[in-house]
DNA sequence: ATAAGTTGATATTTATAAATATCAACAATT
DNA sequence: AATTGTTGATATTTATAAATATCAACTTAT
C-alpha cells in the first residue's frame, strides 16, 4: 500500500491482461457496479494497483467461494457507509442508497447529501473494500 | 405473525409440497446453513410458517435475484448477532462466529459464550431472520 | 496510419450451481 | 402393515450465470 496505490495506471487491456480475463468482463464488473474505475475526460478507463487487487477479491469470490455477482454486490450494499463518511440524520434521510439496499452506494448518483460533494471514485468508502471480504470488520468496527 | 406462527407442525414432505421443491432441497438448504428447523428427539423435522416464509424468501433470492446459496450463507453471516442478543466483549472473544464470518451463528457449536446456554433454533437472532433481506435493516438499527 | 480505446447490441460457449433422482439400511409414525 | 421419516452416498439432469466472441460506428492514443 504505498503512496501510488491508488494511481490511475493501466488501460483496460492490461488490466485484463494481469487478471488473465476478457476486456468484456471488466467493462461488465463496472456495469454490475462491483468496480469504479478511473476514467479520463476521454471516457479511457486507467485501473490502479488497488483496482487490480480488487478484482482478484472478486474472482476469488466468484470462483472459489462460489458467489454470483449478484451475491458480490449484495454484500457490498451492507457496507455502513454512513457511518464512514459520517452523514448527518439529514444527509441519510436524502440517500437512495441508505433507504435502499440493493446496489453499493457508489452507484448512485447522489443528490441533497454529504456524498454528492464526493467523487465515489475517490471515496473512502469505495478504496477502503479493496477487500470485498472485510464487510464485516467494519460492522464490527462501527458497533464497538 | 400470530402465536403459532413459530410452532412446529409440517412434515418435510408436506414443507416441500407447499413450497414446490423436492424434500431433498430442503435438506440441503440445511446442510448449507440457510435453515434450521425443529427436530423431534427421534430426529424428524418440523417445519413451523415462519420456516416456510423463510424459505420463500430463500427462493425468491435464488430464483429472482440471482443469488448464489453461498451468497445468501455470506449474507446471513454478516447479521450482527453480538448486538442483537447482548454479547459481553468476553462472549465475543469466545465466539468463532465472531472472528470468523464465514456461516451464520446459528450454524456453529457455540462454547464459552452466551450462546452456549441458548437454542440457536429459538434465539432471537434465527427468528428475527425469517426475511434474509433485512439484514441491512439490522446493521441500521444497531448504528443509530 | 495503426493500434487501442469507447458504447451498445447480440449471440454463443462454457462451466457449474441447483435441483432431482436414485440407491441402501434403518427408525418412527399412523 | 403401510407410510413417512432418517443419514449418507452417488449420479444425473437442468437451468443459467459467467465469460467469451462477435458485430458496427466511432474516438483517442502513439
Amino acid at each position: 500500500m504505498n503512496e501510488d496505490t491508488f494511481k490511475p495506471k493501466y488501460p483496460i487491456r492490461e488490466a485484463a491482461r494481469r487478471l488473465n480475463v476478457s476486456v468484456h468482463t471488466l467493462r461488465m464488473y463496472e456495469r454490475e457496479g462491483l468496480i469504479l474505475p478511473f476514467q479520463k475526460e476521454t471516457g479511457h478507463r486507467l485501473f490502479s494497483d488497488s483496482d487490480i487487487v480488487r478484482l482478484q477479491c472478486i474472482r476469488l469470490a466468484i470462483n472459489q467461494k462460489k458467489l454470483s455477482i449478484a451475491g458480490i454486490r449484495s454484500m457490498l450494499s451492507l457496507i455502513p457507509c454512513w457511518k464512514i463518511v459520517s452523514c448527518t440524520e439529514q444527509d441519510r434521510l436524502n440517500c437512495q442508497s441508505y433507504s435502499e439496499s440493493k446496489k453499493p452506494c457508489w452507484t448512485y448518483n447522489h443528490v441533497n447529501n454529504l456524498c454528492a460533494s464526493i467523487e465515489c471514485v475517490k471515496c473512502e468508502v469505495y478504496l477502503s473494500f479493496q477487500d470485498c471480504s472485510n464487510v464485516k470488520e467494519a460492522i464490527k468496527n462501527i458497533t464497538s
